[in-house]
RNA sequence: GGGGCCGUAGUCUAGCCUGGCUAGGAUGCGGGGCUCGGGCCCCCGUGAUCCCGGGUUCAAAUCCCGGCGGCCCCA
């Protein structure tokens, strides 16, 4: 019943370039390396991603604000963890026309510096903490490994990153598990299912205490980190002196956390639903949410478009984004292949046939189903056919996580899984450092961090690597 | 970081090894006709600095060198 999956499954690189690029979201042609174009259709996609997001973050206490894209080189390197592993990856702006500038400016990497620098002296006492803010913007980085349109850019276009200030430690933790939950909420808003891992020691952001990852699978058995949240402790208050007066007449040095997510979140979504025919977008994110296509045989044709145009009155009534697709240079079933292409989750097929019975047919995008409706019942079967769209994406897509995700405590079994790209493995681990990096040799993978979703009981269990008594379970795959 | 493959209309591609014709086709796009419940067909038209720079040659898309860009594999 479902379309097919066979080019999305075995050749997920050349399906994910094909379709953004035939659906015209994100076209890679710009001659930069590592940077794309946004054209109007994945703009759309975008806007209504950024406000789901824009709307959780704003009810949550968050406010938005807007950084400058260039740092100074001194208050890039203030935080000295921080740039050592930016180092390598940062664009400079060293000319100001034919002369060469004195101090040189970064192009922003990800903003914590800037914001930390205007922290300082907008924070002042406890009544300015907890201060949350928020800004989407564009970041660069010089990769240095293969560059992928949205998956692994040079310029990212579209980072929210939030960033936050608390008075005490357990504030910033506690700021930490609501992020969480915001992003949660986020993701089951666009139906893409994910993994909570705290990421190992030697894979969390430069300057933080600890990360907090959400990843998801890709259709390949690779798997895409999708969202992080970070707790910086004080690492970024004592660099940049940013204290808070407290009750007692003391200062003290303020916490805080930072947490991002990007374009990858379309990458995933686009990934997660899509099929062979391209597209599979959840209502609330499809530009179009219901389009129709009229079957105007030589002579209905005044009938057809009348039984058309009350269909979508009735659709424009209760709010939804709904298209006529008039065009008459090309045929109905041509018109089919390119909204399946597009992702438009409804399409109501509007022929004679349906003027004659007075209903219309009806086909859903996900399973390509097609079923006939009464034009009295639109008003309530539409939205609900909607809706069961969504559940049966999201049920979908969570289905093909869990029966990717293995649990071995063999080496040999563990490395076959994450070699063949079967997807992800948990694996019994020591809490060993070297242990770790040395499962991610074995493995030829990367650790992903411990589950904070899973139950783990390591009860009689032992390190996959090392033989000694497992601490907790560590999952470990391929990754973007 | 190491290795391999590739770059020809908007897109996909033939030609390259073995240098020489108006760079061929499909698709797209514009116009016209015929149609329309799954990419119909026909006619006319349109579109390529053959990635860039240099070299070899009477002659380069083709051979050589360098650069830029893309893809794949391994660490």
């Amino acid at each position: 019943m479902d379309p097919p999956r066979e080019k999305w499954k075995n050749k997920f690189n050349e399906w994910f370039r094909e379709v953004i690029y035939k659906a015209e979201v994100y076209d890679y042609r710009y001659p930069v390396k590592g940077i794309g174009v946004w054209p109007p259709y994945g703009m759309k996609i975008r806007n209504n991603v950024i406000s789901i997001l824009k709307d959780l973050l704003n009810q949550t206490g968050h406010e938005e604000v807007l950084f400058p894209l260039l740092i100074p080189e001194e208050i890039l390197r203030k935080e000295s963890e921080h740039i050592e592993k930016f180092e390598d990856e940062v664009f400079w702006v060293t000319y100001g026309g034919r002369k060469k500038l004195e101090r040189k400016l970064a192009l922003r990497p990800t903003s914590e510096t800037a914001i930390m620098e205007m922290l300082k002296l907008w924070i002042k006492d406890h009544t300015d903490l907890p201060f949350r803010i928020y800004q989407i913007v564009n970041v660069f980085r010089y990769e240095t490994k293969a560059t992928q349109p949205m998956i692994r850019l040079r310029e990212v276009t579209m980072f929210k990153e939030a960033h936050t200030a608390h008075a005490t430690m357990e504030d910033a933790e506690k700021q930490v598990r609501s992020a969480i939950e915001i992003y949660k909420k986020f993701f089951d808003e666009l139906c893409i299912p994910y993994m909570i891992s705290q990421r190992p020691e030697w894979d969390k952001f430069a300057g933080a205490v600890y990360t907090i990852a959400f990843d998801t699978l890709m259709p390949d058995g690779r798997t895409l980190q999708i969202g992080t949240v970070h707790n910086l402790g004080q690492n970024f208050s004592r660099a940049f002196e940013v204290t808070y007066l407290k009750p007692d007449g003391t200062h003290e040095f303020v916490y805080t956390t930072s947490y991002g997510i990007s374009e990858r979140v379309i990458a995933a979504l686009i990934a997660v639903h899509g099929d062979d025919h391209g597209l599979v977008l959840p209502y609330n994110i499809a530009p179009i949410q219901v389009v129709i296509v009229p079957i105007p045989y030589k002579g209905t044709e005044n009938t057809v478009f009348e039984l058309c145009n009350r269909v979508i009155k009735v659709l424009k009534e209760i709010g939804l984004r709904v298209y006529l697709d008039d065009r008459e240079d090309i045929t109905p079933g041509e018109k089919f292949y390119y909204w399946e292409l597009k992702g438009v989750p409804l399409r109501i097929e509007i022929g004679p046939r349906d003027v004659a019975n007075n209903c219309v047919t009806v086909s859903r995008r996900d399973t390509l189903e097609r079923k006939v409706i009464s034009i009295a019942e639109i008003k309530t079967k539409i939205p609900e056919l909607l809706e069961d769209i969504r559940r049966n994406l999201r049920a979908r897509a969570r289905k093909w996580l869990q029966q990717h995700t293995f649990f071995s405590e063999k080496l040999e079994e563990a490395a076959n899984i994450v070699n063949n790209r079967k997807g992800i493995v948990v694996v019994p681990w020591c809490g060993d450092t070297d242990c770790g990096l040395n499962i991610e040799d074995s493995l030829e993978g990367s650790v992903l961090g411990i589950p904070l979703d899973l139950e783990i009981n390591v009860k009689g269990k032992r390190c996959i690597m090392c033989g000694k008594e497992a601490k907790t379970v560590i999952r470990v795959s391929k990754t973007y």
